[in-house]
DNA sequence: CAGGAACCTTGATGTAGATCAACCCAGATG
DNA sequence: CATCTGGGTTGATCTACATCAAGGTTCCTG
């Protein structure tokens, strides 16, 4: 399956020279796997791996937004995770991955062969712990993601994803409060488990509640914190950790 | 937060001498936490601990069947997993539990004091390694358990449910294919993101489809496999992990 | 063995969100 | 500049499931 890890501290190069991929290794240590690497860049709507398909390298996300995904047969398709930069793509131990994984914008990956990947892991203890760790994060994350699926409203869903949105945007100074939607509303709707319409609606519906406010289709600002707490229907403390 | 694990190859004693912390630990290395362990049972129906509680203590379940689930302020509440004998409640490198962990049948766990244990993660290299392993194989269950959430009907989801009883169902020689259902139908319910009346529905109108029978309100038989599993939504290969 | 209590089933009705459909808008393309 | 295309919005209607409600079982307890 696909092991995606976050580590927004990280440099923004290459994830060779991550703490994503080490805190505690010294340069030695990860300079074994810089030969190795190389780049690859994908374009926006691209499917990176189908679910199946054997994994003969690790990636991890350079720049870019990628998408992990089912489809059920009859086209039904749902968002499990999504991958930021320094999120990785791959596992140790398992060769085949369970899910489609599609880039959401342009996407520029770098890749290295499993083989000498799982190595590192093997030989290199700090790597596993922080593998497990960052594992252990992505588990509560999807934990909580089922909450959402399971029990929250079309409202609640899309106020506790705007959230999100504003919890992980990185970017440096909040120009101005303003915050990139990178999904369309068809993968916010899929994110979600709902339909592209009611996506729609209930933004709508925020809009008119002086919640949020569109400059554009694709960037928006929070007027109200508060409202969009309480609307996500989430305790005062309560909080994914994606 | 809570991390569960998996391991049904176990010895089905205590844990601790359990290959889920470590295939290839010798005796001399887990024999260091032997001192340290202690057991509790608790009550069918009582929680273990709360979300937000401290964890003073890493447990194994050596018997019996508990539930990690979230409730919001008004009462809907999710179950996110279940955990079996041999699963692991508790997570290195962090000290409060995100969800609430609760005793579904009469529960013996098998209990060590965190720092011990942390520090055996910390210098054995294998069981981080191997609780890496546990970690994404659990991620890939959630993961397959958020697209039974967001997009399976209820049938769907009561199918895919009771295939994965059978799955798990360890009973030695499947007496006559009965399987024990271990929750009652709220509880049910809270995993599918279902009310109890629905699953009741379904249940019975899979009992007139001929696909399952009942002969005691827990204790049932698949009676068409290939019916059963048409009925999951999912395709021919694919699987849950758990 | 009588009386609860917990659990389960089944029916009637309500509703959130899906589905179907028409139209709008912005950016690409010739 | 016209038109096309891929989103996006908004309305009307439908439906799967929730909600409300009334019994029915099973099992526990005095």
């Amino acid at each position: 399956m696909t092991f995606v890890f976050n580590e927004r501290d990280g440099c923004g190069k290459c994830p060779i020279r991550h703490r994503a991929i080490c805190a505690r290794c010294d340069a030695d240590e990860l300079v074994r796997l810089e030969g190795l690497k190389s780049y690859k860049t994908i374009e926006a709507g691209q499917t990176i791996i189908w679910r199946g398909d054997d994994l003969s390298h690790f990636s991890s996300l350079v720049s870019g937004i990628a998408s992990l995904s089912r489809t059920l047969e009859d086209g039904r398709t749902q968002m499990v995770g999504l991958l930021l930069p320094s999120d990785f793509i791959g596992r140790p131990g398992r060769d085949v991955v369970e899910f489609d994984v599609t880039a959401v914008t342009d996407v520029t990956l770098c890749r290295f062969d499993r083989k000498p990947f799982e190595q590192l892991v093997d030989e290199i203890p700090h790597v596993s712990q922080r593998m497990m760790e960052m594992a252990l994060d992505e588990l509560d994350a999807a934990r909580d993601w089922m909450v959402l699926l399971g029990r929250k409203t079309a409202r609640e869903k899309i106020a506790t994803f705007l959230e999100m949105i504003v919890r992980r945007d990185q970017t440096p100074v909040h120009s101005g409060g303003q915050h990139v939607l990178p999904l369309t509303r068809e993968e916010i709707a899929n994110f979600l488990g709902l339909t592209l319409e009611t996506v729609s609606r209930q933004l709508s519906v925020m809009k008119k509640d002086g919640i949020v406010a569109f400059s554009d289709r694709r960037h928006f600002a929070i007027t109200d914190l508060e409202a969009l707490h309480a609307a996500t229907g989430d305790d005062a403390d309560g909080g994914m950790i994606i």
